[in-house]
DNA sequence: TTATTTTTGATTATTTATGATTGATTTTGA
DNA sequence: TCAAAATCAATCATAAATAATCAAAAATAA
């Protein structure tokens, strides 16, 4: 195979993955580790990709990434996958769709197929990957945050005033029958809240681990936005609000 | 068989197979391996295929704008680095930075040491990477055009109208004395326009070949930014704005 | 025909790619 | 925190591929 062949595969299945092993690439490909590694660096010289210790991660991955590759080692990523698809499938025609930052919404993106719906984002690597799908793409502006490269702050929030979304996507860190949807960061919760605000129709996407954790700052309450999750929560939840479930790979019933 | 004919079916398979090998080409067409060599030369100088090590790959194979893209870095790339480095030490405590959006500004990121300035940008790739080198970044929101990943648009233009910029590194397609600065989109010379307008000083950073040339929107007059460029230009260009140069890896007389 | 140009294949010195090894660095897990 | 394990960059020898050169063959022109 040819060297150059062999690097444009690596690329794709980096940005196909988000996060790929040295050890996986090996396997895939039938070369030395020395070769791989060689190549990654030749890769990350050239931006096609970012490398790091253990592999490598999409370019369009949040901040260093380094968390990415852990995180796919441990985590299963087939339910977020299926949380994902299942929220890009709700995009319709002309909808106005607002897109928060964050990881499991990121996913989102590439399962988005609708190009009539317009899209608005407050996170920078989405708005690449919007643009990137050739997609209809608005960015809010404002001050980036380092670690989620994100924008937040005031100016943030006053733009998303002015716009009314039919459908929003939202991350969250916690997900508590007392506390609501909660969030570290003041600034992040005070976006999301604003955004919800302005929404038809707002959903949380979430896997079955945030369910009664309680973050530092409550953005929403439960019965603001629906909830599309990995597993059957438990019945007080399912009081509170209206929730989308998938369990092993087969559909959950409709709510 | 004919050299020609021989030419168009290496053409064909290349983009069929998308990557093939100079020793496939030679069992393919039983010639020598010399031959098949020397056309590869003469298609990729054709830009019928891309010659790489070991053989060939198909000129849309992985993306071709990622093939534009990374052929535009690799123009001039001393030139540029020297530019570039030559500009981000310009940038003091303090100052309020605005970006434009292009390939030679991206470069000039990667310079940048001054964490104590605040750096605006309307590119979206430009965010991540400011924000990648730990820096006090704010993005511009608004509609993004594809091709560029830059926001452009009336939104933009509001918003620099806003801000007051204590020094801008602008890039363009064309320096002409009778146009000025030119560039193609209508809509990304409003922009540039408006952040100079707003800027203390303005510094354009163009390698040797853009002068002389007009693209089709003007967004700035020669005297009202000043130059960073690679060789000496004409004389005629000296008398309407400051210009910056470099000569051969050695700094050029200070303006 | 003969002279000239073009194409081709062989040769060779040089460049590039690869896999193994080793000592250093980073991560992990107690 | 420390020590073990995993990963890494650097180095080296080998193999593969390349550009440059040259002579022969083929095509072309005079």
């Amino acid at each position: 195979m040819l060297t150059q062949e062999r690097r444009d595969i690596i690329t794709r299945i980096v940005n196909e993955k988000n996060a790929v092993t040295v050890a996986e690439l090996v396997e895939e490909l039938d070369t030395s580790a020395a070769t791989i590694r060689r190549d990654l660096t030749e890769l990350d010289k050239e931006r096609r990709i970012i490398k790091v210790f253990g592999g490598a991660t999409s370019i369009n991955s949040v901040s260093t990434g380094e968390d990415a590759v852990k995180e796919k080692l441990l985590k299963n990523v087939e339910a977020k996958d299926e949380i994902s698809r299942y929220a890009a499938s709700l995009i319709v025609d002309d909808d106005f769709v607002y897109i928060d930052s964050g990881t499991t919404t990121l996913k989102l993106i590439d399962y988005i197929t609708n190009t009539k719906a317009k899209y608005i984002t407050n996170g920078i690597v989405h708005a690449k990957r919007l643009i990137e799908r050739h997609l209809d793409t608005i960015i809010i502006g404002g001050r980036v945050k380092a670690r989620t490269e994100a924008v937040i702050g005031s100016d943030c929030v006053d733009v998303i005033r002015r716009y009314h979304f039919t459908k929003s996507f939202m991350g969250t860190n916690g997900i508590s029958i007392k506390a609501g949807f909660t969030t570290p960061d003041v600034d992040e919760a005070m976006v999301k809240a604003e955004a919800i605000k302005h929404s038809y129709m707002s959903y949380v996407l979430a896997d079955h681990s945030k369910f009664g954790v309680v973050s530092s700052v409550t953005f929403a309450e439960l019965k603001s936005c629906a909830i599309i999750t990995d597993r059957e929560p438990s019945k007080q939840y399912e009081d509170e609000t209206v929730i989308k479930y998938f369990q092993h790979k087969v559909a959950g019933k409709e709510n």
